[in-house]
RNA sequence: GGGCCUGUAGCUCAAUUGGUUAGAGCAGAGCGCUCAUAACGCUUUGGUUGCGGGUUCAAGUCCUGCCGGGCCUACCA
């Protein structure tokens, strides 16, 4: 049986996403996963919050909450609102667990050991009336290129020029806007990347199958200028893992932690190691250590465009420094953005929608099925209420929804809520289930290519030709002279609904799991031969006429929610 | 500034890596059907492939210049 480790690009924790983030990692990879495992293979899948960093400590602040108790919090609240959209993440974890504290450390002092930890001395702006350390970008101040106050110490957005944070005239605080700043001497350590360059450069240079989008990232980065730089790993902050040397203290390292970038992948592996101790399986270890039984994982990571450096570089560069065995990433599938109305989603502007919200006002396969049929994965995407609704209205209500229920309604009214004997497998049911075979092939082929658009497609089209099937046979018509020809065709068109549901669960599981339910065929398998899956359903096996499955977008909700999500969330 | 990606029908996207007449879905138009959520099916309008040069028997695809959009640029994560 195949083995398949998924993880998803690890949300922050200092609030709710939008829709964006949705569709760039956690979705894509639930539908794979979901579609692996309808396949057979034997599927790990693994997301988590992440935790550490500057911005979490501040939206605590700003909350008023202790950082730990706030990020315990929304690590709820999202956990709650993945459920809500139907994530089947094995575990959902935390990077600020006990497990990668250890794990964290562990790779620190094994990356000392094999001398790839070098200790840097450098000069940080520090703020008296904050108690802490600024990162660049924290710092505001005016530009000495063009004037404009409200540069920020790493570049100024208005003219784009690259500073430092001594560049600024007049530099202050972003978070309390004090100027009571002095610049400290504090060490660091650094990760000496520049060691592991050649290997990092043929591991690159072996993923010929990697999008463009992945591979020229990450060229760059190893190409560029002197080539890939050493990457400070740790942080003065208080919030994070204590920086130790495995199990040891780190002299002179006292009171930091490890850098959130450092950390967060490393939650990839230790949420394997939550998964067990959570009691949802056991052996963690068979998934990511390849002298444990990982060799045959076939590992693959989901991830926006923007963390594409740290997934082929650092984390990998972790792995091998190590010098341990550890499962490095097979296939890295990266998405573009989602945008929204012509502009971008804004978490700080309140701009578009955000996954609490999107739960409230519309059922999860609504937003499952846009998205994913939408995916951003050769360009950025454009969301509009407008498309959405008619988008949603017409694949789902009228394609899907309608084809189920003008189906059993049907049989309904001329022989009840059972399949109906007698007749055979008429010329159209049987150019059908042909049709239908050679998309399921394309379909399947889609899937395993993780070609979430045209997969979408595929599988749209496959409920198209079961409205074309009806029209062909038009038991409505043949009704009337042949009821025996009615009946085998409407057997068929039943069949069809429990084979629809299980092809499009990975889409929408919700429903599908409602179609399932409906027609008394809870315990579908995923489909090979269409021809013996067509007639699971036998003559006489009762079902129950579903309610409207999708209901549609009224114009009405379409313009209060255009006009509710255009800024300012409320 | 530098690197990379990108621009195709009103909209969202394709085009087997240089090969016939650039294709789908939606929207629009016409016809049909009456089982169904005013749903479904069939037919159909619509393109100087951002603009200008070039290479080639052949260019949406390769080169070059310009115009527009995006991402990254190593202390946000």
């Amino acid at each position: 049986m195949p083995r398949t480790l998924i993880t998803s690009a690890i949300p922050y924790i200092n609030g709710i996403k939008h829709l964006g983030n949705l569709v760039g990692s956690q979705l894509p990879a639930d539908l794979y996963a979901r579609y692996c495992r309808a396949r057979g293979d034997e599927v790990l899948f693994l997301c988590s919050t992440d935790e550490h960093g500057t911005p979490a400590e501040l939206a605590a602040a700003k909350a008023g909450k202790p950082v730990d108790e706030f990020c315990a919090e929304m690590h709820e609240v999202q956990a709650e609102i993945g459920k809500g959209f139907g994530l089947s993440f094995d575990h959902f974890g935390r990077s600020s667990s006990p497990q990668n504290h250890r794990l964290t450390q562990h790779f620190a002092g094994a990356l000392a050991d094999n001398g790839l930890i070098g200790e840097v001395s450098e000069k940080q702006v520090y703020s008296n009336a904050d108690g802490r350390f600024l990162p660049d970008r924290y710092i505001e101040g005016t530009c000495p290129n063009c004037g404009y106050d409200k540069a920020r110490g790493d570049q100024c957005e208005n003219c784009t020029k690259q500073l430092d944070p001594t560049d600024l005239i007049e530099p202050r605080s972003a978070i309390s806007g004090s100027t009571d700043l002095e610049v400290r001497e504090t060490k660091h350590l650094y990760l000496k990347q520049r060691s592991l360059r050649d290997d990092l450069s043929k591991w690159i240079d072996s993923k010929a199958d990697w999008p463009v989008l992945t591979t020229s990232i990450a060229k760059k980065w190893l190409n560029d200028g002197d080539g890939l730089q050493d990457r400070g790993i740790t942080r003065d902050l208080h919030w994070g893992v204590p920086v130790k040397k495995g199990t040891e203290d780190w002299p002179g390292m006292e009171g930091k932690v490890f850098y959130v970038w450092f950390d967060a992948p490393i939650e990839y592996i230790a949420c394997a190691e939550e998964w067990q101790d959570a009691g949802k399986g056991e052996n963690w270890e068979r998934w990511w250590r390849t002298d444990k039984g990982a060799e045959d994982v076939r590992y693959v990571q989901f991830m926006g465009k923007d963390n594409v450096p740290f997934h082929t570089l650092s984390f990998p560069a972790t792995l091998l420094g190590s010098g341990e065995p550890w499962k490095l990433v097979d296939y890295i599938k990266s998405f573009n953005y989602l945008n929204y109305e012509g502009g971008q989603f804004s978490t700080s502007q309140g701009r578009g929608v955000f996954q609490d919200q999107a739960l409230e006002i519309l059922p999860a396969d609504y937003w499952r099925w846009w998205l994913l049929s939408h995916a951003p994965e050769t360009n950025d995407t454009e969301f509009t209420w407008e498309t959405f609704q008619q988008d949603v209205n017409k694949d789902l209500a009228d394609v899907l929804g309608n084809f189920v229920s003008r189906v059993t309604k049907f049989c309904r009214s001329k022989w009840g809520e059972e399949v109906p004997a007698g007749g055979e497998l008429s010329d159209n049911g049987k150019a059908l289930i042909d049709e239908l075979q050679a998309k399921l092939t394309e379909y399947t082929a889609q899937m395993d290519a993780i070609e979430v658009r045209r997969a979408a497609a595929t599988l749209r089209s496959m409920w198209v030709a079961g409205n074309e099937f009806l029209q062909s046979a038009a038991p409505w018509t043949s009704f009337k002279q042949d009821p025996e020809a009615a009946a085998a065709d409407i057997r068929l068109a039943l069949n069809l609904i429990p084979v629809y549901a299980v092809l499009s669960a990975p889409f929408i599981p919700f429903s599908a799991a409602r179609m399932l339910a409906d027609m008394g065929a809870e315990g579908a398998a995923w489909p090979t031969d269409l021809s013996a899956a067509l007639i699971a359903l036998p003559p006489g096996h009762a079902f129950t006429v579903p309610d409207v499955l999708f209901a549609k977008i009224p114009d009405e909700d379409r313009e209060s929610w255009a006009a509710r999500f255009s800024g300012t969330r409320t």
